[in-house]
DNA sequence: CTGCGGTCGAGGACATGTCAACCTCCGTGA
DNA sequence: TCACGGAGGTTGACATGTCCTCGACCGCAG
């Protein structure tokens, strides 16, 4: 590794700066959600996918992929999401070797009865906080960051990762 | 509850950007801590505090509040950086309650061998990718959010949490 | 000086996430 | 048709984080 390209003291409070606006937004969202619902945000984030699939169910490896999941972690994940009724597992038509993950009513229910609690967090946590302008800028670095690092090459740990699916 | 303000299409999208972006971020620095370092970035931002304290050492929950992390999660943290030689407990000559964490020699040693590496994968991740007038907008919009959240009325769930501290 | 509320830190129980097998099954080529 | 590489999904061991409780101790009010 030649000379390292050192962080100067800007660069360095911006990016301490990020990393402390991003813990302080995924906190709020966590902490409301797991208070007001009895679920993390990645397990929100499988109920939210779900209700938008057709047919409110989908193959366990795209739900995976959309809901930006390892397979293991879906896995885990959606045991726990029928233990709580909320989702069901069958198996796939098609391919037995798949499965196919359902919303089940109370999982529809639970959702929305979630969601409005959920949105004014967000609102709360970001769209209430920032200028239009600066939301227009966040939007577009993010799109960036998604552009630039999506595909990347972060040595998948295990093939265990999101595969690029769909 | 009255009528949500649900968030329209181009919130949606833009909110949705923002979590992508910032778990493959997090995900990137995570992933290159743990296989290059052996350690998450949770650890390295508490060896990276001590290395900048007088003496590098630092009072137990003076450390939780500058790593932004709990008590708990500190006492843990520090358990297992204490089996791993790269940092040490001592009781506080001040207060008898309390504890100082010390970094060790081999801490340092450590934490110098380690921070190139990350400091790349920030590079990467982030200032390589992003314009000047991208970093100076998400530099703005970072302190924005951390400005408004900071104090945060989050319904601290216990106690157990940053307190405003120093 | 004594009691009391509050702070400091530790630790256990439990939830979630990661990694690494491990099966089952698919699709292809010989 | 059958072997084989690879995909889909599950599972178990383990690491990390959260919540809650506890014991020790501080500092103040009486």
């Amino acid at each position: 590794m030649p000379d390292t390209r050192w962080l100067d003291d800007e660069e360095q409070r911006a990016w301490r700066s990020y990393l402390t606006s991003c813990r302080l937004v995924f906190d709020r969202i966590e902490r409301q959600l797991q208070q007001d619902a009895g679920l993390p945000h990645a397990y929100y984030e499988i109920l939210v996918r779900l209700s938008e699939a057709p047919g409110h169910a989908m193959r366990m490896s795209k739900l995976a992929t959309s809901a930006m999941s390892s397979r293991s972690r879906l896995s885990h994940a959606v045991a726990r999401l029928e233990e709580s009724g909320w989702v069901r597992r069958r198996p796939c038509p098609d391919d037995r070797r798949g499965a196919v993950a359902e919303l089940t009513d109370e999982g529809l229910a639970h959702l929305e009865a979630i969601a409005p609690g959920h949105v004014e967090t967000v609102r709360g946590a970001m769209f209430d906080v920032l200028s239009p302008e600066q939301l227009r800028a966040l939007h577009d670095i993010s799109d960036t960051l998604v552009a630039n690092l999506a595909d990347a090459p972060v040595w998948p740990a295990s093939e265990d990762r999101y595969d690029d699916a769909e």
